[in-house]
DNA sequence: GCAAGGTC
């Protein structure tokens, strides 16, 4: 027998599919992940796995995180421990019949490493078995066809590369998370995290915040006049946009009156390109401005890609593969609602040029629609998901729009104006993608030469603005700039800082928590907090692939480092555990007592252990207010209009942070009962 | 109970 190996269940499917030319029959429950057919007159199973069904950890005596030195987890040993046992036994049970393996992961370096610990499984249960790689970058028949006729070896290098990665995230996420952890003693379920992902991420909220407060604003003003021509108003703004003193402006201001004099009229064509296609982060980022948050976002996606209605959502790549026929894209989606007419519009052109994005990647298409929706057949967020990815395709493939500018150059009593104006003449893939257009702008048909009335001048007093927090999808964008993450873990580290306490909000601020523990690791552990820790690793990995450096030479050189760092955190062991914990306690601040001014905290019941929030000036005001006993509780600076106590913000794992006053009798209450009902009856959205 | 990376 012959036994394939995929990363997931769909791969598997597919390949069975292709190579016995829908044949292949699932075998075993419905859950079940294994396909089987007849080649040539053998027998050949085709198993998809879960991702990863190996972990790595410290062995058992390690676990306890207050009996060991966090120093000590740097030379630990790691183990490979199953981590999806009912597959790890399914290999084994199937590896014992097959004579013969082919590895078909994924074709990039988390895949390499799956493969290579299947095969080190197989090897302990049949030695004698031949093990093979197949390596194919779009799931084609022909480029799966061609995988299997030319089987390849498993690359050590690179799954030797992939090792080193797991390795030392564990290390240093271990090592790090329990010295900040203990020394704060924030053990259990509230502990401080530290990873190589997730601290340059939080930092990067931070500094942005650190900005925006010490960001010093200026007054400047502005002189626009109103004007009039023909019955048709407008605004033109002083060539001189920001006047720094309010006398200059003022002498501009006082002329804008009487009449106006054309200078110049310019009238130019300007091409808008259509967008390029969705890679993840594309995909997020416009999800995001339709206010579907990532982590959200990505569930959605992943949903409708395993019912058929969507590709991959997984993605780095924004240019479609020759193979990709976008002819055929079209009429499978040209039954859907909405949506259906527009496909069927464009499958009306001779031929079709693409847009194509900065990333050429090999890992998967980019996002397109596979398969035509109905309305009645998604929740109203799928369907808003839907239609965005099939709105894109719609748009990769249609003509730029074209918009036209007008700029007016005016002479009001010697003072230059200008007024500006975009007017889009041909729509082009704004008809099918109309998201993001900006409103017409119209001005008046004026020449050079010609008058205008000024109707009035206006005269504003304004303030330059700080740079502005990130958003989700911001964020995210940022990460894969600075090269941090995945494109299938970035929204997931995101929310783990949400979840964690260290970030908050939207737009995204740091909790003080966040912020001292950004500037404790970049005062004592800066590698960790800077993406350039990343870009190090990738380049050892490269230098593994490329038999230029071991495995074991790199964690080595990591584990030295590691240890500097850490003994160097040893020694500031107390200062670093001071400046935590005056973050953790300013968080602890939810807001202002209503009856005596005084600061409402959270605190602990001396002879229950539960918490609550009381009052500062206890036991002179005796305000106090239960609180949830499980989740976060952050300070939200707000305070409820109905009963005038702090609103405050509880961070569940695995749930959409929530708000609520303190005043378990607040009228506003019932509303938020009532709310609560109706969103449950509606379902998940 | 630690990380980050896969996938559901």
């Amino acid at each position: 027998m012959k036994l394939i190996i995929t990363e997931k269940n769909q791969t598997a499917k597919r390949i069975a599919q292709v190579l016995s030319d829908g044949k292949a029959r699932r075998e075993g429950g419905p859950r079940s992940t294994l396909y089987a057919f007849k080649l040539d007159g053998e027998d050949v199973k085709c198993l998809g796995l879960r991702g990863h069904i190996m972990k790595v950890d410290f062995p058992p005596e390690f676990r306890q995180w207050q009996d060991v030195e966090p120093r000590e987890l740097v030379d630990a040993e790691i183990l490979k421990v199953p981590s999806e046992k009912t597959l790890v036994s399914a290999v084994k049970k199937l590896a014992k019949s097959a004579d013969k393996i082919v590895i078909a992961t994924d074709y990039d370096r988390e895949g390499e490493l799956i493969g290579a610990d299947v095969a080190s499984l197989i090897r302990d249960v049949n030695p004698r078995a031949e093990i093979k790689r197949a390596r194919f970058s779009s799931l084609t028949p022909t480029e799966i066809k061609k995988a299997f006729s030319s089987l390849e070896e498993i690359d050590e290098g690179l799954a030797r590369a992939g090792e080193a990665r797991q390795d030392i995230d564990l290390i240093w996420g271990a090592a790090l998370t329990r010295f900040i952890s203990l020394a704060t003693t924030r053990l259990g379920q509230r502990f401080l995290s530290v990873g190589r992902v997730q601290s340059p991420t939080l930092a990067l909220v931070v500094q942005r915040e650190n900005e925006i407060q010490s960001f010093i604003p200026e007054d400047y003003w502005q002189v626009k006049a109103r004007l009039k021509s023909d019955g048709e108003e407008f605004v033109a703004t002083h060539k001189t946009e920001r006047f720094d003193s309010q006398e200059k402006a003022k002498r501009a201001y006082e002329k804008v009156k009487g009449k106006g004099v054309i200078v110049s009229a310019q009238v130019r064509k300007r091409k808008i390109a259509p967008p390029s296609p969705f890679n993840t982060t594309a995909f997020i980022a416009a999800a995001s401005a339709l206010r579907v948050s990532p982590a959200r976002a990505m569930e959605l996606a992943e949903n409708l890609y395993s019912r058929g209605y969507i590709s991959y959502p997984r993605v780095d790549n924004t240019v479609y593969p020759s193979t990709l026929s976008i002819r055929s894209v079209l009429k499978s989606i040209s039954s859907a609602d909405v949506v259906g007419e527009l496909a069927l519009e464009l499958l009306g052109k001779d031929s079709y040029k693409p847009t194509r994005g900065k990333t050429t990647a090999t890992d998967h298409p980019p996002i397109y629609p596979t398969d035509s929706a109905r309305k009645e057949e998604l929740t109203p967020t799928e369907w808003k998901i839907y239609e965005l990815v099939v709105r894109r395709f719609l748009a990769t493939i249609s003509d730029p729009a074209e918009a036209e500018s007008m700029r007016l150059d005016i002479d009001i009593n010697g003072e230059p104006f200008v007024a500006k104006g975009d007017v889009i003449k041909e729509e082009g893939f704004l008809r099918y993608y109309p998201y993001f257009r900006k409103k017409d702008e119209e001005l008046p048909a004026l020449k050079e030469g010609d008058e205008v009335r000024v109707l009035e001048g206006i005269i504003e007093k304004k303030q330059t603005q700080p740079p502005p927090r990130y958003t989700e999808g911001k964020l995210i964008e940022k990460m894969e700039e600075e090269g941090l993450g995945t494109k299938s873990t970035r929204h997931i580290i995101v929310q783990n800082l949400i979840e964690r306490g260290y970030i908050y909000g939207s737009p995204l601020r740091p909790s003080e928590t966040g912020i001292a523990v950004a500037s404790a690791l970049e005062r004592h552990a800066t590698h960790v907090t800077t993406p350039e820790m990343t870009a190090r690793l990738e380049m050892d990995m490269d230098a593994i692939v490329e038999r230029e450096r071991t495995l074991e030479g790199v964690i080595e050189e990591s584990r030295v480092m590691l240890k500097e760092i850490l003994e160097g955190m040893e020694e500031k062991k107390s200062q670093i555990s001071q400046e935590i914990r005056n973050g953790i306690r300013g968080d602890m601040v939810l807001g202002v007592c209503p009856s005596c001014g005084g600061e409402i905290r959270i605190r602990k019941a001396k002879k229950t252990g539960k918490r609550f929030a009381g009052c500062g000036n206890y036991p002179e005001c005796e305000t106090l207010y239960p609180l949830p006993q499980s989740g976060g509780v952050l300070a939200t600076g707000e305070i409820c209009e109905q009963c005038g106590t702090p609103k405050v913000r509880i961070i569940n794992k695995g749930r959409k942070p929530w708000e609520l006053c303190l005043d378990p009798n607040c009228p506003r209450k019932n509303r938020y009962e009532a709310g609560k009902a109706s969103r449950k009856k509606s379902g998940k959205n």
